[in-house]
RNA sequence: GCGCCCGUAGCUCAGUAGGACAGAGCAGCGGAUUUCUAAUCCGCUGGUCGGGGGUUCGAAUCCCUCCGGGCGCGCCA
């Protein structure tokens, strides 16, 4: 079997050949991609670092080192080439490339395709914590970088042969989970009255209005709405509400009016029955909290929101086409029960330091200050890892004064859980942990994975990645809203870019009915602008590297020309016509035929080639990395040395059978690739568009 | 104030375990079609890699400094 990565192949040849010359054995080698087609395919720079250390011109380097490697290379490359001032360059022979290319099978019916590459030796146990909504709220494009980032890399690792498990960690706990049972209770009753939502949408604006108003005109305002919601809560069994049969987008609009409610109070004293109207979310987040049956009507609504949420998240990732299941729901709820061990934990570990000497390592303290329980940081010369405004250490609070958790507990608890519990197939425990997270996250995870440290849980054997991403923005550059200053729906940014898409698809088809494309009927046609609309969303997420902010813009990522989700459908959709037309001219042909040799004589099939052999290592790369966009910078440089070799190399008219099966193959494998590697970024591609 | 991210062609962005005259797409200009899908391909134009120092045989890439932008910084998540 031919090695698949080709790159590694190459370094490993070279690493030990600088071994064996007296260089050091362990060190990089230097081989890189050629910066220039002229080059070669690939160079080795070690020649210059190794020149110093033998006390050797550089071009004399080089030539130990080729004269070390060319032996076991000779039947992968061409005579090795030395340029000044001492750079190696490397061609690979083009009958090796076509013997990788001739060793990939045709893929197997019902099989995952693997374009022959090998599953990893050592697989590691993974888990992406990806996506994580909080309930009772839409998802807006906040989460979408986080769901569909995660789910690319999820894809990837798992392709690669890892044990991949998904984790969303969803906010379904929290301080604020008073309001969305009381929201839920209120949207209920309220329906049941035969209300409808712009009413309460009404409301809200009321509410909302009244900001910065003096109390006299709050008061009476506020004390007319606080009556009628407790005429409900009087008068309705609770029980009613409890399985109310309502969708999220109701449940936000019941969580946003407690939310606007409570805002427009103030210092101002409201009652509703005996409570002061202002405590009751309090309230009803700690009877949800301290369970037993007194408390069920608060579990059973908060349950109900749940599932809403859930049931809303699924119908979501479903149409994204994104991996996530309920399974892999494990929110804050789940961690509830662990919390208290957590700080037990803390205590017992996080003992104050002897500081007349250096600590071993990085370590953190806990202390009580101003009633709350705090975790401080410090490096290994006992400075503060972090600082507050005031120049101040700033320590990561674990319980607030009132004995309250907060999400940085929660994330220890699942870090725990997750090293020590989490059972995979293989084993218990993950060896490698990524969190999708936008960037403004960052110094969270820096002082809780520091924490997780200092506490023994997380050592080096590790990796732990926080993966981090860049903002949505609008036209205006700021982060994407609605004209309303709203968040903008995914839902409605989906019904947008695929109606856009369709528009486009219907203006080409009329244009143009060629017996490649049609006859599309309508559904085939909403099938396809549906493939492109989600895919176009998703891969402008994808497309550029992931901590940079970017402008949304539907012209951008519906465009047909760049590095764009439709330019490369329209590629796959185009090598895949040729199959059709060639079978409907000449009848089935076997290109993967026992007899069938790929011929690289020509330039673009040569290049189109190496481009394939490629694919290996920039999965490694992306993976290394968790870097999406290193796929869809390779995937764009495939589909335009494609079309170049499609331009230049006529498959149906070729002046052989013997070529045009040769061409065939490469066509086949190109598609093959496109295919896999846009499904690797969840992209489902299209016959024909 | 401290910390993190960013500044590359008119626009949008690649390129950082240092490597050869800095790449692509879009836009602009000029070509290619009795089509294997022109949602394509080819050519041209276009850059003080934010400024300045330094390390190095070699710096967009590493270090220092300054300028400009974004984000974060104690009981929210």
């Amino acid at each position: 079997m031919i090695a698949q990565s080709t790159l590694k192949l190459l370094r490993d040849r070279f690493r030990a050949a600088i071994g064996r010359i007296g260089g050091d054995p362990d060190a990089d080698p230097g081989v890189r991609v050629a910066t220039e087609a002229r080059f070669g395919d690939f160079q080795c720079n070690a020649a210059m670092a190794l020149a110093r250390k033998l006390g050797l011109k550089p071009p004399e380097a080089a030539q130990r080192i080729v004269a070390a490697v060319a032996p076991e290379l000779a039947e992968v490359v061409e005579p090795l080439e030395i340029a000044n001032p001492g750079f190696i360059n490397i061609r690979l022979r083009t009958s090796y490339l076509a013997r990788c290319l001739e060793s990939i099978e045709p893929p197997a019916a019902g099989a995952e395709d693997r374009l022959g590459l090998p599953k990893v030796a050592q697989p590691e146990r993974v888990i992406v914590d990806y996506s994580s909504p909080n309930i009772a709220k839409q998802m807006h494009v906040g989460h979408l970088r986080s769901t569909i980032i995660g789910d690319a890399f999820v894809r990837v690792l798992g392709f690669q042969g890892h044990d991949v498990l998904r984790q969303n960690h969803i906010g379904d706990w929290g301080t604020a989970i008073g309001m969305v049972i009381l929201g839920l209770w209120y949207i209920a009753a309220r329906l049941q009255r035969g209300e409808r939502p712009a009413e309460i949408e009404k409301r809200i604006a009321e509410l909302h209005a009244l900001r910065g108003k003096p109390d006299e005109t709050r008061q009476p305002v506020l004390e007319r709405i606080a009556a009628e919601w407790s005429l409900d809560l009087e008068n309705q069994a609770l029980d009613d509400f409890a399985d109310a049969d309502i969708q999220l987008e109701q449940l936000e609009l019941g969580y946003i009016f407690v939310q606007a409610l409570v805002a427009a109070i103030g210092p101002l004293v409201i009652r509703v029955k005996r409570d002061d109207l202002i405590a009751v979310p309090q309230k009803v987040t700690r009877m949800l909290q301290q369970g037993g049956p007194e408390n069920e009507l608060e579990r059973r609504a908060w349950r109900r929101a749940r599932e809403i949420s859930v049931a809303y998240c699924q119908s979501l990732y479903d149409r994204l086409g994104v991996l996530l299941k309920p399974e892999d729901f494990r929110g804050e709820s789940a961690y509830n029960d662990d919390l208290p061990r957590v700080i037990t934990d803390l205590r017992l570990t996080l003992k104050p330091r002897d500081r007349s000497r250096p600590a071993a390592d990085a370590y953190g303290e806990l202390r009580i200050d101003q009633g709350a329980t705090c975790v401080y940081l410090y490096d290994a010369k006992h400075q503060p890892r972090f600082k507050n405004p005031d120049g101040q250490e700033l320590p990561m609070i674990v319980q607030k004064s009132d004995g309250a958790y907060l999400y940085a507990t929660t994330d220890l608890a699942a870090i725990r859980y997750r090293l020590m519990e989490c059972v995979f197939p293989a084993g218990k425990g993950a060896t490698r942990i990524v969190y999708v997270t936008d960037a403004r996250q960052k110094q969270h995870f820096e002082m809780f994975l520091a924490a997780a440290r200092a506490l023994g849980w997380l050592t080096p054997r590790v990796n732990v990645q926080h993966a981090t991403f860049g903002s949505v923005l609008g036209e205006d550059k700021r982060p994407l809203k609605t004209r309303a200053g709203k968040n903008v729906k995914l839902a409605e940014l989906l019904d947008e870019a695929e109606s856009r898409a369709l528009r486009t698809l219907d203006e080409k088809l009329d244009q143009e009915t060629g017996p490649q494309r049609g006859p599309l009927d309508e559904a085939q046609r909403r099938e396809i602008a549906r493939r492109i609309g989600v895919g176009a969303v998703k891969y402008s997420d994808l497309v550029r590297d992931r901590n940079s902010d970017y402008v949304f813009s539907f012209d951008a990522m519906l465009a047909m020309e760049g590095n764009t989700a439709p330019y490369m459908l329209y590629a796959y959709a185009r090598i895949r016509s040729i199959y059709r037309k060639v079978e409907a001219r000449l009848g089935k042909l076997d290109p993967y035929g026992p007899d069938v040799r790929i011929s690289l004589d020509r330039p673009e099939e040569r290049t189109l080639a190496l481009r394939l052999v490629r694919f290996a290592d920039t999965l490694d790369i992306v993976a290394a990395d968790l870097a999406p966009h290193v796929l869809c910078s390779y995937l764009f440089d495939l589909a335009g040395e494609f079309m170049r070799f499609f331009e230049a190399c006529p498959v149906l008219q070729a002046e052989s059978d013997s070529l045009r099966l040769s061409r065939m193959r490469l066509c086949d494998l190109t598609a093959r690739t496109l295919r896999v590697g846009l499904g690797l970024l969840g992209i489902e591609p299209v016959e024909r568009m």
